[in-house]
RNA sequence: GGCCCUAUCGUCUAAUGGUUAGGACGGCGCCCUCUCACGGCGCAAAUCGGGGUUCGAAUCCCCGUAGGGUCACCA
């Protein structure tokens, strides 16, 4: 059988949509699960509307979300000679002919494709046969000069010359596969197997754009999001192995990916499953790697220590950076008194003499003994006939200066025994 | 409007003629608890409508209805 060949064609007129990435997944799944490969090139003939820093956005997006195109990548603008040579060849056989400009340019001439005004039938891996009477159609316009070529023209060149056996890309191309079949088979080639994967739609169930929010990956990079959840997410966007399993890595849906069980309907873009898949993957990371990623989001140093505790709560990268400077526990705090006694609920002298009570509980302890499970065992039977909330609250406030915190042993294990024994002194005198 | 596509909880989906229609997100409730989270348990919530076919239909067929895509010298 022959090697398969995807391809994803994007066209440089914008960055990097999130329904484009998916696109891409999709071609990436399909070759590589079947051992062929992914092509990669930009439709760049519209040369107005097409701009160089949104190839790099592509590149960039592409190579982040870690799908990797065979070293192919090229530009239709730079290939111009190959589509005049088959363009010729057709105005030559009769199956085009120029044309007066009918816009305003005097002079100017247009290539028409002679349309034989039949019905043509193609079948879709996901949706089945379609056909389409290609007579309202027309005689379409291929290219604006001998030098410019449309772009259903130069698609099907370059698929035919590539050798891409499968084409996946949106359902909004249906309509396109007519005036590319007739194409096809002008130009004497090849046809490929096509599959149309279902849109990704915005909350009102139109195509998901601009007017409706973030759009781009590089947006849901910025957020927060790490490539593992859009590419578990994405691909369970109108695609879905079977059973009730919704966790995947990139190479475990390159294993079960399979055209016939990609969905025909349009899906809903939601943001907040999204960020569930960003939470589970997150919490999945090692926490040297969860480390070396927060680094890089916020591109400052990051105490590896707090790691863990901010791990078990961020749902993003951004919320993370967030939690890093609200869990700076280990800088210098102040306390405020009010708080110490949670507003006046608890008395001076109760919290006061709590917290001298736990002092002298813990001075005997080794630094070794300073983990969680161990000080737990040690200050909750206190904290259990003194009463909880008498207890643990002035110790927690004393060792994070904060209304809102971690539980104080994590506190204690991760400050040690010095700097604990320490603040726990200063919030006794500041009462 | 023409052509084309589609239709299971609010959302993503499971089910390939036989299930009390399952799971997840979100929502709500309870538990855990010194705080905020995390976590655990539970509840509500769906086969668009009408006809067939069949012993039996979410599933197959037809007709409606609704939604979407596309109708460029853009891709």
């Amino acid at each position: 059988m022959a090697k398969i060949i995807t391809r994803f064609p994007p066209s440089p007129t914008g960055n990097f949509h999130i329904g484009s990435a998916r696109t891409a997944l999709f071609n990436y799944l399909f070759a590589n699960h079947n051992g062929g490969e992914m092509l990669f090139r930009f439709e760049d003939t519209d040369r107005e509307r097409s701009k160089p820093e949104f190839e790099k956005d592509i590149i960039e997006g592409l190579a982040w979300l870690g799908l990797h195109t065979a070293p192919s990548a090229f530009r239709q603008s730079e290939r111009t000679e190959i589509y005049k040579k088959h363009l010729l060849k057709l105005i030559e056989n009769g199956a085009a002919f120029e044309a007066e400009d009918s816009t305003t340019t005097l002079g100017m001439k247009v290539v028409r494709f002679k349309n034989p005004n039949k019905t043509v039938t193609f079948h879709d891996a996901v949706r089945g046969d379609i056909t389409f009477d290609t007579t309202e159609l027309g005689d379409f316009i291929i290219a604006r000069t001998h030098d410019l070529p449309l772009y259903h023209l130069a698609v099907v060149i370059d698929d035919a010359e590539m050798g891409v056996t499968h084409i996946i890309r949106g359902e909004d191309h249906i309509s396109n596969t007519q005036r590319q079949l007739l194409l096809i088979e002008a130009l004497g080639f090849v046809r490929p197997e096509y599959a149309h994967i279902p849109l990704i739609l915005a909350p009102d169930k139109s195509k998901l754009s601009k007017r409706h929010g973030a759009v781009s990956l590089s947006e849901y990079r910025a957020q927060g999001f790490v490539p593992e959840a859009l590419v578990n997410y994405l691909a369970l966007l109108g695609w879905n192995p079977g059973g009730e399993r919704e966790l995947y890595t990139l190479g475990e849906l390159e294993k079960e990916f399979t055209l016939d069980r990609v969905h025909k309907s349009g899906a809903i873009f939601n943001i907040e499953k999204l960020t569930w898949f960003n939470f589970e993957h997150l919490k999945q990371l090692s926490n040297e790697e969860y480390t070396m990623r927060l680094k890089e989001f916020t591109g400052r140093d990051v105490d590896a220590r707090i790691v863990p505790l901010i791990k078990e709560r961020a749902q993003t990268l951004a919320e993370a950076a967030r939690l890093l400077g609200e869990y700076d526990f280990l800088g210098a705090i102040s306390y405020a008194p009010e708080l110490l006694l949670q507003g006046g609920k608890i008395a001076t002298e109760v919290a006061s003499n709590h917290l001298r009570a736990l002092a002298v509980l813990l001075e005997p302890v080794p630094d070794e003994g300073f983990s969680a499970a161990q000080l737990k065992s040690i200050i909750m039977p206190y904290a259990d006939s003194q009463g909880r909330g008498v207890v643990l609250w002035p110790l927690r406030v004393a060792l994070s200066g904060r209304e809102k915190s971690p539980d104080p042993f994590t506190l204690a294990a991760l400050m040690g025994k010095k700097e604990t024994l320490a603040r726990i002194a200063r919030a006794v005198e500041s009462l």
